[in-house]
DNA sequence: CGGCGTGCCCTTTTT
DNA sequence: GGGCACGCCG
C-alpha cells in the first residue's frame, strides 16, 4: 500500500521521498523536523522494504531519542521499533565498545569517568608532576583534554600541535590521565567517541560489520556534530552513503564542545550528489515571535541563506522589561506569568523561564517559592550529582569494576569507618608496589597486620562488607541488591542517627534512587548492575523532563533546545551576561550566542518576554551592565518596551536610548525598599559623561562593585575603554 | 583521625 | 553567594 504522507506540507514530503544517497535537510526552528525523520524512518520500512535492524538513528539527548522512538513506535508498532537503533551518539559507541573492550586493551565492565571523576583523575596527574592546581586548573585542562580527544588526537598527536605554554603542559598532563583512566579500566565521556573511532579504524572487520548492519542513517541537529562524531558517521555510511541528516546551521550551539558548524557548511562538498531540502515554514510561533528571532539572526555573517516563515497569526508583540535588578526582574517575571495563567486554559506547565548561565537560576527560584509557583530546574545541580547519590553509586561502580579507584576512594570512608587519609595513602603506596588493585591493597592489610591495630580492624570490617556484597551480586536482582548495599555499608543507619532535615531528604533521595534501579530493571531486557550503570552514566538532566507535572520550567537556552512552550521568558538580556564576557572578544562567538539567543526565542509558541536587569549581584557584588546588543537588532515596531530603570540600550557602537522606556536619573533612586532592603546605591548612571583628568570625558558604560571596591568602565573617545577604580580616579560628573 | 573555621576563587553553556 | 582546600584543634 502506497502511503501518502498528506499531513506533511510541500517541503516536508519532498524530504521524506528522498530515497537513498546522502540528502541534508536544512530544518529551521519548528520546522517539524523531527517529524520529517520519523515519517522517513516510517517509509524505509514500509515502501522500500528495509528492515528496522538496518536503519541507525542518532541523537545528541536520550530525551531526542526517546521522543523519536515513541513516535515511531506509534506508526509502526514498538514491536518493529525496538529493532531501529535510536539512540545518542554515546550510547551507539558504547555499544560497540562493549562487545570490543578487549581489542582496546580494556575490560568490558569498564567505568564512565563523569565530570568530577575526571577532575580527581587530573589532580591526581599534577599531584606526581607537583605542578600547582591553583596555577594549572584542573578545568581547564580538562577542556584542553575533551577538545583533543574531540579532534581524535592522541596524546602524542597532541604534542605536535602544542602551541604555547599552557598547552605544553597539558600536552605533560595528557598521556598520564590517559593512563589513569586505563589503570582504572575507565573512559571519560569524550574517550567513549574516540575509542569507538579508533576501534573502527584498526578493525576494518568490525566496521565492515557495522557497514552492513546500518544501511541506512540518520542524524538529528547535524550542526552540533564534532570531528569525532563525523568521522564516525562517515566511516559507518561509506560506500552506500545512505546518509539523512537533519539540521540547522542557525541553532549551533555547541561550538564550545567540539561542534563544528562547518560540517553542515560543507555536507555537499563532504557528500557529493547530496541532495538538499529546506524547510522554511515554522508551525510552533506566531508571526510577531517569528519576525523578531529572524530579526536577531540576520545579523549573522556565517550563515547558509534560510528564510523561516510562520502562517499563524500575528499575536502578541514580544515585551523587553528593563528590570532595576535580579530581584525585580524576578518578581516582573513571577507577577507577569501569574496574570498570564489568569488567561482561559494556561497552566503552569506553558511556561519556561530561559537563562544563559545556571546561576541565574537563584533568584528566580526564590521568587517561584515565595509566590508558591510550581516549578523544576532543569541543569545545574542534578540529582546524579548529589553527593549521597554519588556515594552510592561509588559503591556499586566498585563492584561492578574493582580497579576504579577513584570510586573506592570516595567510598572507602563513607560512612565514617576510621579508615583516613593516612591509611588510603599508604594503601596506594602498597597497591602500586604490588601492581595490584587498591580494593586487593586493602584486603592484604587487613589480613597481614602491617598497619595500626585500628586501622587494621577498620580495612576488617570494611573488606568483609565489601566481599559480602560481591558475592551476593549477580544472585539477586540490581534492586534488591542496591538495597542491601545501603544497609550493609551503615549509610542508611548513618543517616538516620543524624536526626536534621538534611538527612532526611538525604535518605529520601537514596530511596529515589533505588526507584530507579526498579524502574530499570523493569524495561531492560535483561537487567544487570552494569547495564544500569552505564545508564545512569549516559544520563542527562534535560532528559528528566516530563509535561505530566504541571510546574513550570527553569533551564539554560542550551537546555531548551528542541523543546517549545506557549510562554517564554527569557531572562539576563545584558550585555557581559548575554552575549556573556567570555564570549565577547572573538565575532565568531558573538554568532554563537546570537544564535543562542535565537534558539531561546523561537521555543516560544505564543508569548516571549525578554527581560535584562540594570544591576545583578554577581559573586555577590553588583553589577550594572547595558542591556543586551540582541535587543537593539530587534526593529523598534516589533517589540514593546517597558521597565523600571534606566531606559539605555547598547549596540556595538555604544549606547542608545529606549523610546517608550521610563527614564530615571539616577539608580539610588530605583531602591525599591521592599525587595531591596541592603541594596548598593550606584553613583553613576549607565551612559553618563564622566570627567577624567588625564584621558578627559567619556562615558560610563559599565559598573562593578560598591564602595572601596566600586569598579566603573569608561569609553573615552581618544584612549578607548578603561577600567577605573572609582576610588583613584576621582571622575567628575559632567551635565 | 575527624570536625570545623577561614579564605579563596569561581561556571558559560553539556553528552 | 557558596563550594572547596587547607590548617588548627580535640
Amino acid at each position: 500500500m502506497k502511503r501518502s504522507y498528506h499531513d506533511l506540507n510541500d517541503e516536508q514530503q519532498q524530504a521524506v521521498i528522498h530515497n537513498a544517497g546522502p540528502a541534508l535537510i536544512l530544518a529551521g526552528a519548528g520546522s517539524g523536523k523531527t517529524r520529517v525523520i520519523t515519517y522517513r524512518i516510517l517509509r524505509l520500512i514500509d515502501e522500500l522494504k528495509v528492515s528496522p535492524f538496518r536503519i541507525l538513528a542518532v541523537t545528541f539527548t536520550n530525551k531526542a531519542a526517546q521522543a523519536m522512538k515513541d513516535r515511531v513506535g506509534g506508526l509502526i508498532g514498538p514491536q518493529r521499533a525496538r529493532e531501529i537503533f535510536i539512540g545518542t551518539f554515546h550510547r551507539l559507541c558504547l555499544s560497540i565498545l562493549k562487545l570490543h573492550a578487549d581489542k582496546l586493551g580494556y575490560q568490558p565492565g569498564f567505568t564512565i569517568y563523569d565530570d568530577s571523576d575526571q577532575k580527581a583523575l587530573i589532580k591526581e596527574c599534577l599531584w606526581d608532576l607537583k605542578w600547582d592546581e591553583k596555577q594549572v586548573h584542573p578545568y581547564a585542562v580538562h577542556s584542553y583534554i575533551s577538545a583533543a580527544k574531540n579532534e581524535l588526537k592522541n596524546p602524542k598527536e597532541y604534542e605536535e600541535v602544542v602551541a604555547g605554554a599552557f598547552m605544553e603542559r597539558v600536552a605533560q598532563i595528557y598521556p598520564r590521565y590517559q593512563a589513569k583512566l586505563r589503570e582504572n579500566n575507565a573512559m571519560d565521556f569524550d574517550d567513549l567517541l574516540f575509542n569507538g573511532v579508533l576501534l573502527l579504524k584498526q578493525y576494518p572487520d568490525i566496521l565492515e560489520s557495522y557497514r552492513k548492519r546500518f544501511e541506512y542513517i540518520q542524524v538529528d541537529e547535524y550542526q552540533d556534530i564534532n570531528m569525532a562524531q563525523y568521522q564516525l558517521i562517515s566511516a559507518i555510511a561509506h560506500p552506500l552513503n545512505n546518509l539523512y541528516v537533519v539540521g540547522d546551521p542557525d541553532q549551533s550551539i555547541y561550538g564550545w564542545r567540539g561542534a563544528d558548524i562547518r560540517n553542515i557548511l560543507r555536507f555537499e562538498q563532504d557528500f557529493p550528489g547530496a541532495k538538499v531540502f529546506k524547510l522554511e515554514q515554522n508551525y510552533r510561533s506566531t508571526k510577531s515571535v517569528i519576525q523578531a528571532a529572524q530579526a536577531v539572526i540576520r545579523n549573522n555573517s556565517q550563515r547558509k541563506e534560510k528564510e523561516l516563515f510562520s502562517l499563524r497569526e500575528m499575536g502578541e508583540t514580544p515585551t523587553y522589561y528593563q528590570a532595576e535588578d535580579d530581584k525585580d526582574e524576578a518578581e516582573f517575571v513571577v507577577k507577569t506569568l501569574y496574570e498570564r495563567l489568569g488567561e482561559p486554559g494556561r497552566k503552569f506547565s506553558h511556561v519556561a523561564l530561559l537563562y544563559r548561565t545556571n546561576a541565574q537560576s537563584r533568584v528566580l527560584e526564590d521568587a517561584c517559592r515565595r509566590h508558591n509557583i510550581p516549578y523544576v530546574i532543569v541543569g545545574g545541580l542534578k540529582f546524579y550529582d548529589r553527593k549521597e547519590v554519588k556515594d552510592l553509586l561509588a559503591y556499586l561502580h566498585v563492584l561492578v569494576n574493582p580497579k576504579d579507584s577513584v570510586s573506592l576512594r570516595r567510598m572507602i570512608n563513607v560512612p565514617i569507618r576510621g579508615i583516613g587519609g593516612g591509611t588510603v595513602t599508604k594503601l596506594e603506596e602498597s597497591a602500586k608496589k604490588q601492581d595490584i588493585t587498591l580494593l586487593e591493597a586493602a584486603h592484604q592489610a587487613a589480613q597481614s597486620g602491617e598497619f595500626p591495630k585500628k586501622a587494621t580492624q577498620a580495612l576488617l570490617n570494611f573488606t568483609q562488607i565489601m566481599e559480602g556484597l560481591i558475592a551476593e551480586k549477580d544472585l539477586i536482582l540490581p534492586g534488591e541488591f542496591v538495597k542491601m548495599v545501603l544497609e550493609r555499608s551503615g549509610y542508611l543507619t548513618d543517616l538516620a542517627n543524624d536526626d536534621t532535615l538534611e538527612s532526611k531528604m538525604r535518605a529520601e533521595n537514596l530511596k529515589e534512587l533505588v526507584n530507579s534501579v526498579v524502574d530499570y530493571e523493569k524495561y531492560a531486557e535483561k537487567p544487570t548492575l552494569e547495564g544500569y550503570l552505564d545508564q545512569v552514566s549516559l544520563f542527562a538532566d534535560a532528559d528528566k523532563l516530563d509535561d505530566k507535572r504541571n510546574c513550570v520550567t527553569l533551564m539554560t537556552m542550551h537546555n531548551a533546545k528542541g523543546l517549545e512552550f506557549p510562554i517564554v521568558f527569557i531572562t539576563g538580556m545584558e550585555e557581559g551576561l548575554f552575549p556573556h564576557n567570555n564570549s565577547m572578544e572573538e565575532d565568531s562567538e558573538v554568532q554563537e550566542e546570537r544564535r543562542l539567543c535565537y534558539v531561546g526565542m523561537t521555543r516560544a509558541m505564543d508569548i516571549l518576554y525578554l527581560t535584562g536587569a540594570a544591576c545583578r549581584y554577581v559573586y555577590g557584588t553588583p553589577q550594572w551592565r547595558a542591556p543586551s546588543r540582541f535587543l537593539s537588532e530587534i526593529p523598534k515596531d516589533m517589540i514593546q518596551v517597558t521597565g523600571k530603570a534606566a531606559s539605555i540600550v547598547a549596540t556595538q557602537g555604544g549606547l542608545y536610548e529606549v523610546e517608550g522606556a521610563k527614564k530615571k536619573k539616577a539608580f539610588d533612586e530605583l531602591k525599591d525598599p521592599e525587595w531591596d532592603e541592603e541594596g548598593v546605591a550606584a553613583p553613576f548612571a549607565l551612559g553618563e559623561t564622566v570627567k577624567h583628568k588625564k584621558f578627559g570625558k567619556g562615558m560610563v558604560i559599565s559598573m562593578i562593585g560598591s564602595g572601596e571596591d566600586l569598579k566603573v568602565t569608561v569609553s573615552f573617545p581618544n584612549h578607548g575603554k578603561k577600567q577605573l577604580l572609582a576610588k583613584m580616579a576621582h571622575l567628575e560628573k559632567v551635565e
